[in-house]
DNA sequence: GACCGGAATAAAATCGATTTCAGAAAGTTT
DNA sequence: AAACTTTCTGAAATCGATTTTATTCCGGTC
């Protein structure tokens, strides 16, 4: 009775209308459960469908549709837990939503961004939701994204100069209350290790430094404020120098655990005993941080729910756009919001317990 | 003169075929550089493309090819260092050909898998890279999608009762060179800490292990051999349990790193020394091994050379079939590789140097 | 029994690119 | 200059589902 799919000749919906003499049309709003279609004839061409194997075609719905119920997420690692967390928590929602997540990498490249734009334009994906690369400075490649009538949403590292809605942590409050942390600790002579200045995230979580060290009337040289200390070795080599400077740090607040782990591999190589003689706190809470030891005292991002709430802007503005289908051009507002973030203390902080 | 672009209508190749008073047909095919165009008419297009900002239509261009150029890869977690390694080598080598990577997660949940797997039948993808969940027992999802006609290659977690080309770890090797390494470094008592044993990978690394006892002419108690201690906690529990038995064992070859990672904490809480007292070795060179102390003695797998390959099948198989397209049924032949792994010697098994 | 309202179903247009096939233009060969 | 290629270009059909508009078929009403 399935005879109908051989030779790799797909079943359609006309395959069903033929075998239960209806018009095309019905069996469409009958699969999509549709009003104006009795519900034994929903049940009738159902079965019918199940029984031949019938699957839908997206790309021909779609081209008809408009919209593809598909949305992307560009990151640029997938493999840094900051962002395969805050994925897990984007798959949640859409999951519920019955939409698709379609996930590209960027591996760090502006080259790589631009050509998943480009791709994820072409597949017709309804809502775009990035993480910029350290490379990217520039946006034309997201103002084309608003050209084609897709939603953009940024996450986490942004840029400003693009009208779209954004979501990032609490990042100045974080790095504040570690520092605070630190001077709790009795640390007075802390090092900040900071990301590429472009980028905002990274300057207010500077900012959260430097307004803890300002309030606690405290003066750093200018040496302890290293930019682009990211990855774990520049870090390793920059607290190196910075360590055997005459006047050393007695703790550094690194925003990567990345870096952190440098820093900490830096003390240990120069037999500094952390947190004793060496405070260090990271940022993300990286798996390993817990595993290491001393354990590292992190920031937690909350990165689940951040992803969570980034595509909730998306289901919202669209639930929106269903109520109010009449304007001719949906007004789609802009959002910013800020996802709170969590001190971890653990050992590598820790010297009066 | 972009004006054409107005309240989101997307230009089409109709819209540059008439600002060019061409056929839509000739304009087709000078974007697809397709032969019988005149090389002066393609850069015409393509200049009026690019002026008009029009973007390819994939969901039109493929349903009517019938092919979507996407190739989708299915992993139980995007956040284990092998499985995000082998999607980096996948990428890699799709960015080379042309087509796009798809990424799908299930959560080591059957459900998810199947899900999965519908949706991109749907989707129309032309290729499906799978990793099995651990709950994944049956091949009925698989089935449905060579039913449908898509390319189907399984890799590392594989089931064998389905027609398809596999790609894998050389398992039982590798792990016959973690047990004999741990042999010559002079432990006796090897434990075993497997994973589920309906994956013929785990039954492999068992088998790998057995040999190389048997080989040595030793005898381990039953309870030296536990199945199902796959994470950290369960493989932690374990251990604590057989190192408190009145027989111990001096040596734990586990099959993954986090249930290593388990043993070693077992080890550490009961104040053993690693390695003198107690040689652990893991497998698939998570990127924590080398961070914790003692860093960790793994099995590294070549995990985004297996990526590269894996795909790989995939586009030997398309150029062939491209090569004989005259066949009614294209015979595409499965094919079953290994990829050879590599034991990475650290301090956690390393007693006489 | 003519008429109406509503529900259920059908017919046909549509989305945007590709592809087949036919035809026009240009160039070669005698 | 006729005949014949070889290039190039265009018209129209097509992929499969959705959607708008048009029927048909009811029972019910006066």
């Amino acid at each position: 009775m399935a005879e109908n799919r051989k030779s790799g000749k797909r079943v359609t919906i006309y395959d069903i209308a033929r075998e239960l003499n209806l018009a095309p049309s019905s069996v469409s709003k009958a699969l999509n459960d549709m009003p104006n279609i009795s519900d034994k004839l929903k049940a009738l061409v159902k079965a019918k469908a199940k029984e031949l194997n019938y699957k839908h075609n997206l790309n021909a719905a779609n081209l008809r549709r408009g919209y593809s119920g598909i949305i992307a997420v560009i990151v640029p690692k997938i493999n840094v837990a900051f962002f395969s967390d805050v994925i897990a928590g984007m798959e949640e929602v859409c999951a519920a939503n019955n939409h698709r997540l379609i996930i590209c990498q960027t591996d760090e490249s502006y080259q790589k961004e631009k050509q998943a734009v480009e791709t994820l334009i072409n597949q017709n994906v309804d809502c775009i939701l990035i993480s910029l690369s350290l490379e990217t400075k520039a946006t034309e490649h997201l103002q084309e994204i608003l050209e084609n009538n897709i939603e953009l949403i940024q996450f986490d590292r942004v840029l400003s100069d693009i009208d779209c809605s954004t979501i990032v942590n609490d990042n100045h409050e974080a790095s504040y209350t570690a520092v605070q942390h630190l001077l709790d600790q009795g640390y007075r002579k802390i090092a900040f290790f900071g990301g590429p200045s472009h980028l905002k995230i990274y300057q207010d979580r500077k900012k959260g430094y430097l307004q803890a060290i300002k309030e606690a009337s405290l003066v750093v040289p200018y040496n302890y404020i290293v930019e682009n200390a990211f990855s774990t070795e520049s870090a390793r080599a920059a607290a190196v120098d910075l360590l055997q400077f005459q006047d050393p740090p007695d703790a550094f607040f690194t925003i990567s655990d990345y870096a952190a782990l440098g820093v900490l591999k830096a003390g240990q190589s120069l037999g500094l005993e952390i947190p004793r003689q060496l405070g260090i706190v990271g940022y993300a809470n990286e798996s390993f941080t817990d595993l290491i030891s001393p354990a590292l005292t992190t920031i937690d991002q909350n990165s689940r729910e951040l992803g969570r709430q980034a595509v909730g802007i998306y289901f919202n503005h669209l639930r929106h756009k269903k109520d109010v289908q009449d304007t001719p051009e949906p007004v789609s507002v802009s959002v910013h919001e800020v996802v709170k973030s969590s001190l971890i203390v653990r050992d590598s902080s820790q010297r009066n317990k």
